[in-house]
DNA sequence: GTGAAAGCGCTAACAT
DNA sequence: ATGTTAGCGCTTTCAC
């Protein structure tokens, strides 16, 4: 119940002023104090217990050691050792974190800024941004040092750490051309989303390259990146007329909602069906059967935008790296093999336009 | 790059005194302004795109309007739930949260909650403390009010939300009875959490109810709650000399440890050996064998303590519940089977006294 | 019903 | 090398 030590407090004890005890208390300022005051103060600050109140240093100093984490959901598994990278590079140089998780509603992640924006934060690291994110535009207006990490924005240049989704999906597509697919469905993500429009449009382009009809290749666009969108979309393309011998998903959620539906149709995968995720999330590893998917470095992404952001936050006019790709990785597992048949041998008959739909 | 908007600027953009704006942003001042006054006030306010400074207003009234969530690791699926639960009752009224994980290092707890007390927070939701933790001790002598979930603490009547630890045991101690074991491991947890401590005496106590006897349930407790910590300690088990037919592991993390390690010594989960866990890990119920376990409330957890604490923050002499304990449930799935041979058929030549280790 | 003024705890520009 | 002073933006007591 004792009241809180101030400088006022650390002054009357020393029978300095508070002013020479606030210096004898910056560990940077090097402001010429002799070696001994500077110890003697020292000393009684940490016998009182005193803490210094970061919102008083805050309010004078424009700086709160605070930053602001925006992230769709705490609870997806993808975003946890993200927090713990971000964390890892912050912490030593004595900043803290607000999360705050956005579910993916654009109303909330706006209102969540403010939360921030309010709490004086000297910057925020994103991982929920939209392609066209209005919340993060008014951040820049209010010269709040911005990196989105995971996914990025599009037109406004914010600094971003990526995965390379593009790399990704030509690993897995090829993959699958390997073993022989040619007709290969893509249960793709939220097209508001960078990852899952990136990953679509990679999908696209890789698979003219390889020459797969576009006819025989079905996409559909889910509206969240979940296993219930992955049981519905999975149905959506089954169900779509179009016969195909894999489903290469948007991510793992996907791929696990997809492979439980094929399961309740009967099919097993991969025997009848080859099934491919996109994150390695941990969880995922240890389910059966396990899934060939990409690897992305979530710690690693954490750590790399909020080095980028430390560099900002040291000087706002810091040439950084707009643009930060992070290595992605093809990790075969038990999820797919070879076609049973040929869809090529399938009667033509059988084929129509694929649907697209765009969320 | 515009600057920020203040009091200043709307009381000079309305005429008013700053006082004046001040009172008319007030919700629930009910200082007596003209209904005609304040509503030009907000008006020109959200037009200016006037947001409060709470580093000012903090300064002012002692009170950030943000809270600090001390989790052992958010990496830890148990606790993102928990996080949300917080979350849920805390955003609607305003409340921020910073959240620091502490790897269940005390120095590093201790350092993380003076992070907490020099941004002011409000308040503290602590789900990481040691069943004897100075850290909450200190933060008690500062005013700063605590309530723990998931663990407690001992001795210090902090107010706590946990789950029926002892029901959780016994419910699941007298299922793998009902299924015909009767010599029965325990992977018990840390002996320094309350969670680890309380599974093992609820263990002891419903085994003697059961009339197991004793030499036949060792026992070995883990450094962590972790998987590697489950195959180190299961492997001491089996090597303890003691056979049985069951393991009871104080969580699931510990459970997949058990059950990886069974695996590599050529056991089969359950024909040759049963495993329980303990809190229903939500990634945990994808994975085969599915896992016979004991369902905690996590959201629930963190909605309850977040409510708790709330009253506290209205009130801090406020009669809240010092003791909130949530039902659990057992959840029956595929891990456990009656025992391939009794053990008691074992010939007595083979036992000898358990080994317990004390964290 | 509104204005004036003080001050929360700190830092930094300016004195000496 | 240390003290003085002002003020960050806000709330709140007191005055009118």
């Amino acid at each position: 119940m004792t009241k809180r030590v101030t400088l006022k407090d650390l002054a009357k004890a020393t029978g300095f002023h508070v002013s020479t005890v606030s210096r004898a208390l910056d560990l940077n300022s090097r402001s010429n104090l002799t070696e001994e005051v500077v110890r003697h103060i020292r000393e009684v600050a940490s016998e009182m217990g005193y803490r210094r109140n970061r919102l008083a240093s805050g309010l004078r100093t424009n700086r709160t050691m605070t930053i602001g984490v925006v992230i769709p959901d705490i609870t997806n598994a993808l975003f946890p050792p993200i927090v713990r990278g971000i964390e890892s590079v912050l912490e030593p140089e004595g900043y803290a974190s607000i999360i705050v998780n956005t579910d993916n509603v654009p109303e909330r992640e706006m209102r969540l800024v403010d939360v921030l924006a309010e709490r004086g934060v000297d910057g925020i690291l994103h991982a929920a941004p939209m392609r066209d994110d209005e919340s993060i535009v008014r951040l820049r207006e209010q010269a709040i040092p911005v990196v989105t990490l995971n996914r990025r924005m599009e037109a406004v240049p914010v600094p971003c750490v990526v995965n390379d989704e593009a790399r990704g999906i030509r690993l897995v597509l090829e993959h699958l051309y390997g073993e022989g697919h040619r007709s290969i469905a893509h249960l793709a993500g939220p097209q508001a989303l960078s990852t899952g429009n990136v990953r679509l449009e990679a999908f696209r382009s890789v698979g003219r390259e390889l020459g797969l009809a576009e006819a025989e290749c079905p996409t559909v666009s889910t509206v969240r990146f979940d296993e219930d969108e992955g049981v519905r979309c999975a149905a959506e393309l089954l169900d779509g007329g179009v016969p195909f011998t894999a489903v290469l998903c948007a991510n793992d959620r996907l791929a696990l909602g997809a492979i439980r539906l094929l399961r309740e149709r009967g099919l097993t995968v991969p025997r009848n069906m080859s099934v491919t995720g996109f994150n390695d999330l941990q969880p995922v590893r240890l389910i059966e059967p396990r899934l060939t998917t990409v690897r992305v470095q979530q710690f690693e992404a954490g750590e790399a935008a909020a080095r980028i952001l430390l560099e900002l936050l040291r000087n706002p006019e810091a040439a950084v790296e707009l643009e930060t790709i992070l290595p992605v990785e093809l990790v075969i597992r038990d999820s797919v093999a070879p076609p049973a048949r040929a869809a090529s041998a399938r009667p033509a008959a059988a084929r129509k336009p694929p649907r697209v739909r765009r969320a």
